[in-house]
RNA sequence: GGCCUGUUGGUGAAGCGGUUUAACACACCAGCCUUUCACGCUGGCAUGCACGGGUUCGAAUCCCGUACAGGUCACCA
């Protein structure tokens, strides 16, 4: 058996989204498990869309997330270095000439313009195929020598006529497509660089590559880059595309989304967790065996089976990351909860004029309801920022008979209070029940809505240590004043 | 328009011809637990697997057609 090694190719065209990490992810979970090679290539061959710090930030986050590679530009394998396809045009280049000197391939002197104006002139005549004419290909004697003075030009691969090709999908199945559904394509651009199909083979060839992992929308690149194969003799790897991710409107994912979150270092930025993101993108278009979905990395790589690879389309669900997220969480300790939620809480002002020690109790007292770091500061907000009132249900529940004389015993239990922490206002709470015989709901949540204005909230000993004895004294006064009156 | 693919509950998603009375999870509802809120635990929640045919003793599972949704047809990757 030969040693698998798969790769991930991402283009500096710009940054890590969900859809590129779940492809690269799924390489490294194939590599790890069938104890291969997984190899980081840079397509950069979009000269024009190639962004600044794109290829840094696509290598960071992969970090980040905890997807490591075996082979890249920063760790070159002599043998198949190096690793950024502009770094390789000579190589194309040669084997471009090959195929043109075979015949296989051609030049074509057409510009932008004209070939433009070709496919439209096609799309409205409603022709069953938008291929290019063949006027470069079929060009003789005056024709094309005035063509050729044109000078610049691409090279295109002649496309067999009616051969089918055939693969077995690791997803997919067996698919087929034919020849006569495709169009001479360019293989190599009028500056000299190649395109994506044609580099990709080339590539995938020499580093040995032995098997494809990529999205859907690559399946019908495939029969293109077969035919390469076969126009060099080459042995074809194995391919395996992977469902679209979508949204819950079952359009594609895209990167410009308003609505939707799709890089991930937005995720990293919101306070999400490596490994639960990594938990989370695993589950995109693939299932484990069983019922238990939260797993480690370790786990992911024991249990993942490539024959699991959804055929569906995977609904990308920020919802289940949210719980997913949570899940991990509550994991945390509480200096490592306090480490992730620090930076937001600063950020927010809200660290400002507050003890270590406050805050770290508020950020214990958020720990087990919070789904992302930065959820702290909307918690925050939401419980101790908010302007105090209470009103609707709230308002209607501390009406009730008895409220008033519990919430005059509370108050003066608070002030009798020497010092105050959760402990003793757990004691002041309690004393307050015993005096006027209220128990249970009709004791505590009085005592909540009073202080908060909330019917829910977290626990309320540890949340009224926090909020200050002199503001829950004066809410109390506040709440009594209202229902005397 | 051609080619390719998908369609299971409110949501995500298992299922690969007969232990399926359709897993599991989220959401929701009910109960238990904690003198509150949450957490946690237990239970409830698809008479049906887009629709119509067919194959079969038997189909969500195989075949055909229809509908709907999506992908792709660049000198982008």
């Amino acid at each position: 058996m030969k040693r698998v090694r798969v790769r991930y190719a991402p283009s500096p065209t710009g940054f890590l989204h969900i859809g590129n990490a779940r492809t690269a992810l799924f390489n490294y979970l194939f590599a790890r498990k069938h104890k291969g090679d997984f190899i980081i290539r840079i397509e950069d061959t979009d000269v024009e869309r190639n962004v600044e710090g794109g290829e840094e930030s696509q290598l960071k986050y992969l970090k980040w997330l905890g997807i490591e590679w075996d082979e890249s530009v920063d760790k070159p394998n002599p043998q198949y270095a190096p690793y950024r396809q502009l770094e390789r045009l000579d190589i194309y280049r040669q084997y471009a000439e090959e195929l043109v000197e075979r015949g296989l391939a051609y030049r074509c002197y057409c510009t932008e313009e004209e070939l433009e104006k070709e496919r439209e002139a096609l799309s409205k005549e409603k022709a069953s195929h938008w291929h290019y004419s063949r006027r470069c290909l079929y060009a003789t004697g005056e024709e094309l020598e005035e063509l050729k003075k044109r000078g610049e030009y691409t090279i295109r691969f002649k496309v067999p006529e009616n051969v089918t090709y055939t693969f077995h999908d690791m997803v997919k199945g067996e698919v087929t497509f034919n020849s006569n559904d495709i169009g001479d394509w360019v293989i190599l651009k009028r500056n000299g660089i190649p395109t994506y199909n044609f580099a990709v083979v080339i590539d995938d060839h020499l580093m040995d590559i032995t098997h494809v992992l990529r999205g859907e929308e690559h399946i019908t690149n495939t029969p293109k880059q077969m035919m390469i194969y076969q126009a060099f003799g080459w042995e074809i790897p194995v391919f395996g595309h992977m469902t679209l991710i979508v949204k819950e409107d079952g359009k594609k994912l895209s990167k410009r989304d308003p609505n939707v979150m799709a890089f991930i270092e937005q995720y990293e930025q919101m306070g999400y967790l490596p490994d639960a993101m990594f938990n989370f993108i695993a589950l995109l278009g693939w299932s484990p065996e069983g019922e238990e979905e939260i797993l480690s990395k370790e786990e992911l790589i024991e249990r993942f089976d490539e024959n699991r690879l959804s055929k569906s389309p995977a609904t990308f669900d920020p919802k289940k990351l949210e719980y997913i997220n949570n899940r991990y969480i509550k994991m945390l300790s509480s200096d490592e909860i306090f480490a992730l939620c620090k930076e937001h809480l600063d950020r927010a002002g809200i660290s400002e004029g507050k003890s270590e020690d406050w805050l770290r109790k508020l950020v214990d007292l958020f720990h087990d309801r919070m789904s992302y770091g930065a959820q702290i500061v909307d918690l925050y907000q939401e419980f101790f920022a908010h302007e105090f009132a209470i009103e609707g249900e709230a308002l209607d529940f501390i009406k009730q008979e008895g409220v008033y004389d519990t919430l005059v015993a509370f108050k003066e239990a608070i002030e009798a209070l020497d010092s105050f922490d959760a402990e003793t206002i757990q004691q002041a709470i309690k004393a307050a029940g015993k005096k006027t015989k209220a128990k249970g709901k009709m004791l505590f949540m009085p005592c909540r809505i009073a202080t908060t204005g909330q019917m829910h909230g977290p626990e309320l000993p540890r949340m009224l240590e926090l909020l200050g004895k002199e503001k829950v004294l004066n809410r109390l006064s506040y709440t009594i004043h209202l229902l005397a009156e």
